[in-house]
DNA sequence: CCTTGTGAAAGGGTTCACAGCA
DNA sequence: TGCTGTGAACCCTTTCACAAGG
């Protein structure tokens, strides 16, 4: 059948585990903010809690980056912001290009933390005629029909998919057949690439039913009082709560999307 | 500070993994396509494939569920879009709060996928006075200030904040104060909330590093072996020269987020 | 003392492979 | 015959607990 890969080839490379990678993006954060306020060091069990997590697997995490801490003292700020980012690759600039600009691509192509972090956005491209040349977020909005020469011309190698679900595809061939090899998909719609090419998935409404099926176990066994409903108000119910992780994969096609490209 | 919750008793919810959770939306995306084409039954191998997952987790997923499918025949499509509507909590309807009208508050306000499965859009929340009253997708934008009211009046459990990253946790402070257990993130910050409440994260940029993490990796050992994908040219990882951007700014946990509360 | 770094144990999740049944 | 449902193997991730070392 259709190719369906949405795999990733392993990463065998060099050791360090996938959920680790998810995280160091947390842990520059974190750090980075220590670093504005001109901390010096920190323990992982501070540096922990700043980026929502334990420091035991914090500890595990950065043992997989090497040695870079100082028993009985901690962490060097400085030297851990850059040793992730190089790790994440985040010491060169990244060009980007985002296709779809409705709400959701312009709501990206504004977002500040995009080109402050070694990114940036190398275009904005959108099938609307209407909307060619016009200005988003300082970048004059470009026809699909440059894609290519776009994306040839400035070595782009990460695309945004903001298109509606229906063109997700079509958009993700063109990104791909011209050199993309990494993207991010904002439409609610499984991507078929080939191997090689690496997708990731941001999808609203997968968010929001996880979600939904743990207030209905919430409410389901409220504790005492009465009345409960979906959704009557009491704040906490049972810790029944939990866990916000991360879990990927690729949707399929159905739901509207967002925006015209 | 805080993140609240660091431990959980084991998911207890009633059996179902997390993992198995999360592939739910999945499914049952795949599963409304074929219904909406009037397909009768699905074999897991083919509902996998649509799915963009293999047969075998599938099953497993399914086996968590109960006994739905009819060996040697496969599943029944419409009798699983109900089961699996009825796990997740759709069969009934989530008023569902926005906060942070901006670009991407507008993008969510306006994604049909939302309204079309078991979620409603309660109301959308600004705090600029300037937008208060203004139609956004079809409902008028509410002040800030009426924030508590509008979640004891409809009974909102769930609550989506795409504020700047500075108002993020005032914000989530007051929704769950209001009663809302169950929060979606779309700010670039770590939340802090009581146990009990549930809170899942969406974060363009933790997702463009890892995407970038992994392009590094493809360009750093580019295999001779051609014919490794349709992409043309592995031209890929092609990151530009570039250093970096300039030493300060604000990149952190405190990146300019999308858009004005 | 303090905190890191890490073997080892514990838990989940995924995959295998086949028994069981329409 | 064909496909589901599932025990068991396998593998990845998290957590524990402590030795190592500033």
């Amino acid at each position: 059948m259709a190719t369906g890969r949405t795999h990733r080839p392993a990463t065998r490379s060099r050791g360090i585990p996938e959920a680790t990678v998810a995280r160091l993006p947390l842990y520059l954060r974190a750090l980075t903010a220590l670093s504005e306020r001109s901390v010096p060091t920190v323990s992982s069990e501070e540096l922990a809690t700043a980026a929502g997590v334990n420091s035991a697997k914090l500890r595990k995490d950065f043992s997989y980056l090497g040695s870079y801490g100082t028993r009985g003292v901690g962490y060097d700020v400085e030297y851990l912001v850059y040793q992730i980012s190089r790790e994440l690759g985040l010491t060169q600039d990244w060009p980007v290009v985002i296709v779809g600009i409705g709400n959701l691509g312009a709501a990206l192509a504004n977002y500040g933390g995009f080109a402050s972090r070694g990114f940036r956005v190398a275009a904005l491209i959108d099938a609307d005629p209407a909307m060619a040349g016009k200005p988003v977020a300082g970048l004059p909005v470009r026809h699909t029909d440059e894609l290519e020469s776009i994306i040839s011309d400035n070595g782009v190698s990460i695309g945004v998919i903001a298109t509606p679900a229906g063109a997700a595809q079509q958009v993700c061939d063109r990104l791909v057949a011209a050199g993309v090899t990494s993207i991010l998909n904002f439409a609610p719609t499984v991507l078929a690439v080939p191997d090689g090419v690496d997708v990731r998935k941001v999808d609203l409404s997968i968010e929001l039913q996880i979600l939904a099926f743990h207030e209905q176990r919430k409410a389901g066994e409220e504790p005492g009082q009465g009345a409960r409903t979906a959704a009557s108000r009491s704040g906490s119910a049972r810790p029944a709560a939990a866990a916000a992780r991360d879990g990927r994969k690729g949707p399929d096609g159905d739901v509207p999307a967002v925006m015209p490209a």
